[in-house]
Parts: structure tokens; sequence; C-alpha cells
DNA sequence: AGAAAATCTTGACACTCGCCAAGCTTCAAT
DNA sequence: ATTGAAGCTTGGCGAGTGTCAAGATTTTCT
């Protein structure tokens, strides 16, 4: 009966590590279909695994999509902290900060896509809603850091709170996602750097008339 | 072979009351479950209809909803049009625009967030896209009006373009409705108020400091 | 009234779905 | 090497899906 930690942990890691591949591929191929035609066949198809081996692991359907939920948020939750600890300079950090959000959208469409589409479905879906209120609050904590930090840097206070900044931001980024997708050859992406370096210094006291002075290619008016 | 006006008009009349009609029953149907869960055999059960009708007057399930997304622009791309002309003042325009954001939160509930998952599964059904699209410059038409409207009531400017005031409050408005579905007893309604009576004058030049002013219960401070 | 056209119902078709049980394979421990 | 458990595959069940054809019903026109 002498089990050493490594005999009792080996085995429940590699459970969790089974079931974490299975949410990235299910993370795929829902990112390919969307909530509505994701099916485990399809999925199974789209990846190494057969479509029975999702139920070894997961009671069911929705309890490994809930699992990819929780799985995705720890991969996106991180995301901008990299641009607040290197920048050291509002303007800096604001410009970090679009080029990051640019590229997420380029190179992570499906995922976002994803994400909208499931936090639409956890309206309808009650057991989703739990885990998809997690990540929301997450990601307006996230955001709350970066514009936190930006007021700090600008020394200036910030005249919107945590979910003001958060469903602003949100909603100029579901906005580029949207363009994107119907029309990839658009200049979503421009737009949407300009917007949030419209919108930040807006959402901060005494940076109204600061615009101007960024200069660069972000200085045409909005109208 | 004498054909009046009327005896030629009124069958496509019929027709498209018929289309219109089952319209509305699908948009209730889609209201209830949302488009993943949506089945023409769902619809017909919860309405006078039979499951079999749907293909006379539709080519097919996508058809359907394509004309229920339409018919419902219709029904929601004037609401806020009343607030515009009955208002003659800034504040009351802004406080006239708020209650019926409640309003509608509180009693379309289902209506709206069939919009969002809808515009979500645009992102995954390109036959959707199209029509999305549409609504979703109607809807930032509309928004645009009432903040022109704003703006020439307060003899101020508008600091921010059309897309990215439609974004923000719609930003704003989905957090509600989000909040609203997850928890009806919380104080969403109220929240959604306070913060369009924050971010309207804020997107205007020269309002920053006349959020005080307007006193009320709208004047806490928000953070 | 009778013919013709429009409208609707019904039932079946081919298909996909989540789920599960029975059996097979792999692996670890004695 | 043998045994037992863990992991996985396979096939199938029942339910549900969109679609459509055939026929019944209603409406419209002469």
């Amino acid at each position: 009966m002498a089990i050493t930690t490594r005999e009792r942990r080996n085995p429940v890691d590699k459970h969790d590590a089974r079931r974490r591949a299975l949410a990235e591929s299910a993370l795929r191929t829902l990112g390919e279909l969307g909530y509505a035609k994701f099916s485990l066949r399809e999925m199974a198809n789209h990846s190494e695994f057969t479509h029975g081996v999702v139920h070894y692991y997961f009671a069911d359907k929705l309890d490994l999509i809930v699992y990819c939920v929780q799985h995705y948020k720890a991969t996106c939750i991180t995301r901008y902290d990299s641009v607040i600890d290197e920048s050291f300079a509002a303007e800096e950090l604001l410009r970090a900060f679009v080029d990051k959000l640019g590229e997420t959208i380029e190179d992570e469409a499906p995922m976002h896509r994803l994400w909208y589409d499931l936090r639409s479905q956890s309206m309808f879906e009650p057991g989703l809603a739990d885990a998809v209120s997690h990540i929301d609050e997450s990601l307006a904590e996230m955001v709350w850091r970066v514009m936190a930090r930006y007021g700090e840097l600008a020394g200036a206070q910030l005249v919107v709170g945590k979910p003001e900044a958060y469903a602003i931001l949100d909603g100029i980024f579901q906005q580029a996602l949207l363009g994107h997708q119907r029309d990839p050859q658009g200049d979503h992406l421009v737009q949407l750097k300009r917007q949030v370096m419209l919108l930040v210094p807006l959402m901060t006291m005494g940076l109204q008339s600061g615009l101007a002075t960024e200069g660069g290619s972000a200085d045409t008016p909005p109208f």
C-alpha cells in the first residue's frame, strides 16, 4: 500500500491532461463551426479522437463545452498583462495595447467569434451562464488593469468604472470582429486601433484635448 | 381577363401577410429557444401552424430565419424616433432615451438576446451575414440620430463618430442584457441608465463637467 | 355549380444527433 | 507472466431533424 506522491498524482495528471487535450480539440472545432453546428462526431472527425471517448472524460456534451469555456479563460485572461508590464509611458502602453488588439483579431478570430457565440448562448442555456459570467468578469478585470495602468502613467483619473470601460472596449472590439469576418479585406483593424486610441484618453480626465498631440497616423478626425 | 388591381394585389398581399405571420411565430420561438435549439417542428408546436407549411412559403429553414431577421428590423429600427421627436431639451432627450432603453430590456428581452445570438451566428453562417449587417447599420443610424439630436439640443459637438457611438452604447446595452438575464433581481437596469447618462455627455464636447448638474438619482460616482 | 388554382396536412425519407453498452486494447502492478 | 484496472473503439439505439411528395382541403374564378 506504499503509494508515493508521484504514483498518486500521475494518473490524475494524465486524466486532466487528456481532458485538456479533448477540450483543445473541441475548442478548435467550436471555433470553426460555432455552438449550433458543433457535434461530437464532427469534432472527432477533425481530430485524433473517436466520437465515443468524450463520454469517458465528460458527463455529456454540455459538460465538455463548459470545460472548454473554463479552459479558454486561462489562455486569454493574461493576454494583455505583458503590454502592461513592458510599457512605461501612457502613449507607449496605449500603442502596445491597440497593437495587441489587432494581433488577436487577426490571429485568433475563430476563438473570439466563438466567445461571442457562447456568451449569447449563455442567455438560452443556463448551464453556460456561470462559466461565461466568470470569464466576462475576468475580461473586465483585464481591461481594467490596462485602464488603471494607463491612468497611472498619464497621471490622470479615470472617468469611467470597470464595467463601463469593459463594455465600451468590448463593444468596439466586437464591431471590429464582425467587420473583419464579413469583409477581411476592409480596414477594420486600423479603424479599431484608431477608435481605441480615441476612446481610452476620452475615458480619462484632462486628456480630451491631448488627442492631436499623439501625431502619427491616428490623428484623423473621427467624423 | 379583366384583372383589377384589387384582384391582382390581394393574392400577393395574402402571400406576404402569411409569410409575416409565419415569421412572427418563428421569431417568438427563436426568442425562446435561440438559434441552436430552434426547429421547425418546435415552432409548429408553439403556434397554429403545421410543420410542413413553412416549405410552401420559404425555400428552407435558413430562408425563413433570414426573413425573420429582416422582419425584425422593421419593428425595432424606429423604436427611438419618438423620443427624438418629443424631446426639446438635451437632458429631457437623454432621460427619455434611457427610459426607453430600460423598457425594451424589460419588455423584449427575448428579442434582444435573439438579436445578439443571430449576430454571432452570422459569423458562422454566411447566409445570415448580409441581413445582420444591414440591421447593425440601421441600429447604428438610429443611435446616431439620437446622438446628433442630443448634440444639437446641447449645443455641443460630438467627439465620436457613428460607429463609435453605436459600438459603445451597444456594448453597454449588451452587458445590461446579460446581467438582466443572469440575475433578473439585480439592479442592472438602473446601472444601464446611469451608465448611458454618463457616457452620452462624455461623447460630446464641453459636457464632461455637466454630469453633477443633473441631480436626481443618477449622480452616484461611477466607481 | 363546377373547374382550376392555391393552400395546407400528413406521413415518410434519409440523415444526424447524444448517449451508452459490450468488447477490445493498453498498461501497470504483483 | 498473469491479473486486473484503466482507457478506448465500435456499433447501435431511440429520438429528433429538414425536406419533400402525395393527397386532402379550401378558395377563387368562369
